[in-house]
DNA sequence: CCCCGCTGTTTATGCTATACACGCCGGTAT
DNA sequence: ATACCGGCGTGTATAGCATAAACAGCGGGG
């Protein structure tokens, strides 16, 4: 049993892969794994990732807690398993002649569009670096789409790092605002609105005159346009990858 | 009392602002917001924010753990107070002639900061936007920072956002990767490379040539270095932050 | 002077993850 | 055909969690 260096496997990992070993003595398991992952992306999508607990996910299968642990080593696999299952394969890359911009712009809406479907992700705990066979999948995708930049291998994947984070920020930060906004029992932009003046009344505008000046301005209001956020801050980001790409290329 | 229209004002937040109204009637009091908040750094940087619990951070102080909830509504008041706390206010911004790109820089690696000097900071479930003094006032400097950039009030919001995001998502993945480094005791250099041969025994070369010659290249030793992981992105955001700035000044 | 209100505490409730031991069932070896 | 054993789902138990509710003491304002 030599280790020596090689990492173990963590066995949500090994799960995900597929690489549990089923002995096929016993007698015939009544659930899976994929029905037990289901079913805790049910919960999370009706309650949110908190509502997310054993008994709640066994009482979805009319099972009692513990049988599930048969299936997911503990709760914090099962949320890896879930994370892994709600991403699902990258969509397909756009056909034709396409440029790694149209390629980067695809592959971070595909992202985005995942986090839209199911918002709890947003919320999901950070673990491990990418292990799970569709976490790999999507990076497979990214690193294609760099593929005509010329980059090094290392410079593709801090430039995914960056694309990835953009995403994920963006829709952390839509996720709050609706959670803020439903809680209010508002739509989005009057919750945005409701941020700010909440805001002019706290922060002083002697102390704070840009942020003042911001408020001032209906910038907040915007702020509450989704599709230009992103549009935005995905656009500079393709815009400082491309100043690189063009340096590699000519100088 | 008309609400109508203005969002409530958490009470997490009215007590960061100092809005608590002290009655002086009864009997003093034994301890204080500040110190309960004080406590709770204390227990999450001993032991992480998930080690960080009502009851630890009343035997922080010597007290009950029901004591705290004089001075703090919750526990997740207490996070917010606590992050506050730790943020602090901004630096001093450079002194002298220096353009955007340098006042940004030093925001961005202000913060940068902050997360490496308290690394729970990283893990902390995010909630509302920013509405905290520490939080305004740091937007303030962002703000200040682009105000020679000629953007809009809603563009130099959403700019700050890009890159507080990818300042926070770079701090993640290095805290990840430092939690795997100490659970397995290596080095920071060791678990990335035990991390990419872990990735390269569980992906398949033939489904994944890309991330297979990804894996090929020392890339991800590369990727353990933090300071080039930290440089390479908040270059690669102020470049297509530069190239609307140009766009701006030009067109 | 007295009493009200604020202090910290004790107690209790309900929820959480999960270790452990059990009864059961059925495929497999005899 | 039969016995058995290993995997299956369950019931019970423990420890930790946030927090509601009721309580004892003390000190300054009426």
């Amino acid at each position: 049993m030599e280790d020596h260096g090689a990492a173990t496997v963590p066995p949500a990992v090994e799960a995900a892969w597929g690489l549990r070993e089923r002995p096929g003595k016993g007698a015939r398991p009544g659930l899976s794994a994929e029905r037990v992952v289901a079913a805790g992306i049910a919960v999370a999508a009706a309650g949110g990732l908190g509502a997310v607990s054993m008994g709640k996910v066994a009482g979805e299968l009319g099972v009692s807690a513990m049988a599930l642990y048969r299936y997911v080593g503990s709760k914090d696999e099962l949320l890896v398993l879930m994370e892994d299952a709600a991403y699902g394969p990258p969509p397909a890359a756009p056909e034709g002649d396409v440029g790694w911009r149209d390629l980067v712009t695809a592959w971070a809406r595909g992202q985005r569009e995942v986090l839209h479907r199911n918002l709890w992700l947003v919320r999901m705990p950070v673990g491990t670096p990418p292990l799970t066979p569709n976490s790999v999948a999507w990076l497979e995708q990214g690193l294609r789409a760099l593929a005509g930049t010329g980059f090094e291998e290392g410079e593709k994947l801090r430039t995914l790092m960056l694309v990835n984070g953009f995403v994920r920020m963006e829709a952390g930060a839509r996720a709050d605002l609706a959670a803020t906004a439903r809680a209010a029992g508002r739509t989005l932009e009057e919750a945005a609105v409701g941020q700010g003046r909440l805001l002019a009344r706290l922060a002083d505008p002697g102390r704070f005159p840009a942020v003042g000046r911001a408020l001032a301005s209906r910038a907040l209001a915007d702020a509450g346009e989704p599709e230009a956020d992103f549009a935005f801050g995905l656009g500079r980001v393709l815009d400082g990858i491309e100043a690189l790409v063009r340096e590699r290329a000519h100088g």
